[in-house]
DNA sequence: TATCTAGTTTAAAATCATTCTAAAGAGCCT
DNA sequence: AGGCTCTTTAGAATGATTTTAAACTAGATA
């Protein structure tokens, strides 16, 4: 199978059409490397691969992407979105200062006891951002 | 004591000069009750409570009381900023379809374990945030 | 293979929360 | 009261993201 083909068929399977920027851009995020793109980056990336994907085009991506489950939004400040390319279940580090996010091993929290989901609802995700920042300041 | 003065003490001890719109915001905002915030949200509140503080200055206002240990930011999502009139340790649920955001109360969430920093780095806040949903959806 | 249609992409304009600006105003020290 | 600095103000500017309307394409059908 083509690496465009694999990339057509995760989408397909992620009930999303395949076109030729969305097979694009799940080749450069969809790859298995765990990294944190933005709107942003991402477009420099695409640049850089020699293409050319419109900016609403980028964000929708990204968007669904992330609905469909292939990404995962970090909400560490509202400046601009971050996504994970790691879906796996792992939590965060981040360093305001410079803006530095960084994984956490996945087994290094353990959350002992969490609350029951208030009535009617249940637990779809568990976020846990640790901010750190530099000693000597 | 009269009230403004317990306020415009409380802004002082903050490391702010007490203006008049500081010590209205404060009034409003450090009464001890425990709630989430927005720039719009306060924006009406002053208007309700009939005087009236120019946007600037609302978030200006918004991010010293952040910066001065008065107010605590609350990353849930990117379209605008939420604070948090209580600033003693605690953790979210979050429900994004109605974009409703739930104190957990301080004990029911334990960690267990958390990693170590990284080199030359401090934790200085751990944050939980709990994404729920409706069952039926 | 030609055709059709719904879904997608595009560039550009619009949106909207937030920040910046420069001028006017207000704490607060002497 | 005088003066110096910090604040407030209204309005303009910023910048990420969304929307728009028209052009395009994936995929189904004939």
């Amino acid at each position: 199978m083509t690496p465009t083909a694999h990339f057509a068929e995760k989408l397909r399977l992620a009930g999303l059409r395949p076109t030729r920027q969305r097979v694009a851009i799940a080749a450069l995020l969809l790859d298995g490397r765990h990294r944190h793109v933005t709107a942003d980056s991402l477009t420099e990336e695409i640049t850089t691969a020699g293409l050319h994907v419109s900016g609403g085009t980028v964000y929708n991506t990204l968007n669904q992407f992330t609905e469909a489950g292939l990404l995962r939004r970090v909400m560490v400040h509202n400046d601009y979105s971050l996504f994970d390319t790691n879906t796996d279940h792992h939590h965060h580090f981040y360093e305001a200062e410079n803006d530095q996010l960084v994984d956490i091993p996945h087994d290094d929290v353990i959350l002992a006891q969490l609350p029951a989901a208030p009535d009617g609802h249940e637990i779809k995700a568990v976020d846990v951002v640790i901010h750190i920042q530099s000693k000597n300041s």
